[in-house]
DNA sequence: TTGATTTGCTGGCATATGCCACTATCTTGG
DNA sequence: CCAAGATAGTGGCATATGCCAGCAAATCAA
């Protein structure tokens, strides 16, 4: 029954590999948020902390772009837990220009707090959508977020002789 | 060589749903927005627009659920567009409460404008992942996206006997 | 050495999303 | 019909993201 999604404009909702990411992103961050809720902090700022305690103390664009994330995106998203101490930036000695983030002792423990929390709900995501699907998932969404991905979607259609010059 | 994303925390990153779908969810409107950039129009507004062309003149709470989105979220989002006069909302005449959302003519005209920039992009992604992957992809995401999925998500572990009660 | 260019960030503005409180309507049990 | 509860939206506040215009530091060219 449902609402007739085959008239002649299905294409665009059936088909639109950007719809389709940004439905299930807004649905798996209503998830996710949820499990972990009261913890303090949101889906995505785990993951940020996450991804700075994995890289160490990176400076801001290596970990924009680790995350397939605006720089400057990046830095807004950043303040609230820098208000709620949980990361640090401070300028490296080498270059002036960068600025590194760490998380401080209490964002690792937050991290680690939470962690528990989103592991329950990583296995309660796998564990429905299947361990073949889950797998699937990762694997092709690692790819289309890829910096490569990126570079291959931009080229204006590589010839398939001389691509150089 | 990758930043050894294998220490004892690389989990999280290469594991987390939510993380990777928000991360090809920032890539894709990068790129989606570059498709159909200069028409005017975001990725995300042309999605809002072809769901609202497709469910006709959607009260807003169908549209946010079809969207998976939040209906004050819908809203706000609706505003720009309301404000350049691509949608309309009017009170439906049944039910005072109600209001429904439908393109204007400028919309419509818009909608079909945009369309053409934006298959190109989806052809451009399909050849890119592959027809397989994005096949499963959309497949994956539709699942996750679906409201029984949520509703599956939250439940509190249904026993295997007696669910009722 | 110094001006031009590049690189790394910050800030301002705008959209994208979500939660909560509140208002306006329906619906329903008395 | 009226009060209680459910439903549909709005507005305020906060985070999430992105673009663009600076600003500062490093690098390069002459």
């Amino acid at each position: 029954m449902e609402q007739q999604v085959d008239g002649q404009h299905g294409g665009v909702w059936d088909a639109c590999a950007n719809s389709a990411v940004r439905r299930a992103a807004r649905r798996l961050g209503q998830l996710y948020d949820d499990a972990i809720e009261g913890s303090g902090l949101r889906a995505t700022q785990f993951s940020l902390l996450a991804q700075i305690r994995l890289l160490g103390a990176p400076a801001l664009q290596p970990l924009a772009s680790a995350l397939a994330m605006d720089l400057s995106a990046l830095g807004h998203s950043l303040k609230p837990l820098l208000r709620d101490g949980l990361v640090t930036i401070e300028p490296d000695d080498r270059d002036r220009r960068v600025r590194r983030v760490s998380l401080t002792p209490a964002g690792a423990r937050r991290l680690e707090d939470v962690e528990r929390a989103w592991r329950a709900a990583q296995q309660r995501f796998e564990a429905l959508v299947g361990a073949d699907d889950a797998a699937a998932l990762q694997r092709i969404l690692s790819k289309v977020a890829s910096p490569e991905f990126a570079a291959a979607f931009r080229a204006p259609a590589p010839a398939e002789d001389a691509p150089s010059e």
